[in-house]
DNA sequence: TGTACATCAGTGAACGCGCGTTCACTGATGTAC
DNA sequence: TGTACATCAGTGAACGCGCGTTCACTGATGTAC
């Protein structure tokens, strides 16, 4: 009985943690991070302000809560995408990791941006934000390490690329076996796709895209050529 | 005198509004554009925080004249750094636009954050943005225009682009002669440069990318290769 | 099973603070004769 | 050149507002005997 008694007071918290997170992620949407108030998410959440601190020791724990979640999240729906395609099948898996990105960030623009975004000035990250935000990365960077093990690795693009561009430590342990080459390439689509998603959401696109599905679909067939999974 | 007279008054007013956009600009990389305060400007500048209201019409009208200053102090560095390549050498323009784009938001990070990070919450970008915004973009444009009328595109990407995916207006005003595919091409090059910039100044290569300045070079040789430039 | 005690989620007032914008005003600077 | 008047940049008080965080408290829920 013990166990379960104190289990129904945790659960009531973590599901009063989880009803704070959902009116937080309700005030992001309207206000922006940087105006994120505890005050907001107490009155939608229907508490006293200072009830809030009960579950939250400040504003940018919460705001740190938010990021990680966020990042879970996009992780979550790139890795689902991915994993539905056929695991020889390294464009398509590459195609999907990176339609699964942007599907999630058309869905959660302001969490996206979050991430994404611009830093919130005065914020600064703790290290808990780290793990969960090499998790979609994670999805990239196997799809090279798997191409490089079957060989599939057809082409890589004619440029140089210095050996002191990445950091050894991140080659080791989520690129091994993959060349500098190509892990460089990797890199540089991965950011090229952000770069997509973001100017797409940014409003970037507006007025010299007609077609913002088309013209990413056409960069990421670029990215395949270019990766070598053509 | 008359003129003169006038034109004492106006250059004093212009001189005032240059001081309140300097004090803003500071405020700026101190707090952000959602915190951005009427009454901070003011103290930075020395003044009631109601006199401001003598040169600018609200807080919004100082965000979209923060707005403009940054695109055109950017599009003007883009222009500056192009024009110090020859004129017949593509690649050394692009590449040169390309790096005189990354050193401006290396040096001015929270005027880019303000373009190109998140759009600011509950601000509406007024058309007078419009303009300056394109200043930068134009200069990647004439080269693509340029390289098209000289006959050096030696080669573009495999990939098929749908001739939809661009809207027309742009191809005639911003790139005539210019084929889709190399079009789709520059579009895609000029988010990938804003993407790998904004990647490197939101943080999102610390940790995985050594050397900034190398990746972003590797970056825009590729870019180089697959606009034909090589 | 029953009772005394401990835990702890939520309250509401209070702290000191900053915000955008308006408004009647002052006083220096420019203009017209 | 001298004077009367108009312009207008800057003032400071005021409006109504929201903020993060603390603190002594209440009262329900769980725990130990």
């Amino acid at each position: 009985m013990e166990a379960t008694a104190t289990g129904v007071r945790a659960q009531a918290k973590q599901a009063m943690l989880e009803a704070i997170l959902t009116a937080a992620r309700r005030q992001l949407a309207e206000v922006g991070p940087a105006a994120l108030s505890v005050r907001a998410v107490a009155r939608d959440v229907g508490m006293a302000s200072s009830a809030i601190y009960r579950h939250v020791a400040s504003r940018d724990e919460l705001l740190t809560l938010l990021i990680t979640d966020a990042y879970e999240d996009l992780g979550a729906a790139i890795e689902t995408a991915e994993s539905e395609a056929e695991r020889g099948d390294y464009a398509g898996r590459f195609r999907a990791a990176a339609l699964g990105a942007r599907c999630w960030a058309l869905a959660e623009p302001h969490r996206y941006a979050l991430v994404y975004g611009s830093p919130v000035p005065g914020y600064i990250a703790p290290e808990a934000t780290i793990g969960p935000a090499t998790r979609g990365t994670a999805v990239f960077a196997r799809i090279l390490v798997d191409a490089t093990a079957a060989g599939t690795v057809t082409h890589v693009s004619r440029s140089q690329i210095g050996h002191a561009v990445l950091v050894p430590q991140v080659m080791h342990e989520f690129l091994p076996g993959v060349s500098i080459e190509l892990a460089a390439l990797g890199v540089l689509c991965w950011a090229e796709i952000f770069g997509l998603i973001s100017f797409e959401l940014f409003g970037h696109l507006v007025g010299s895209v007609a077609d913002n599905e088309a013209f990413f679909d056409a960069g990421v067939s670029e990215m395949v050529d270019r990766l070598g999974f053509g």
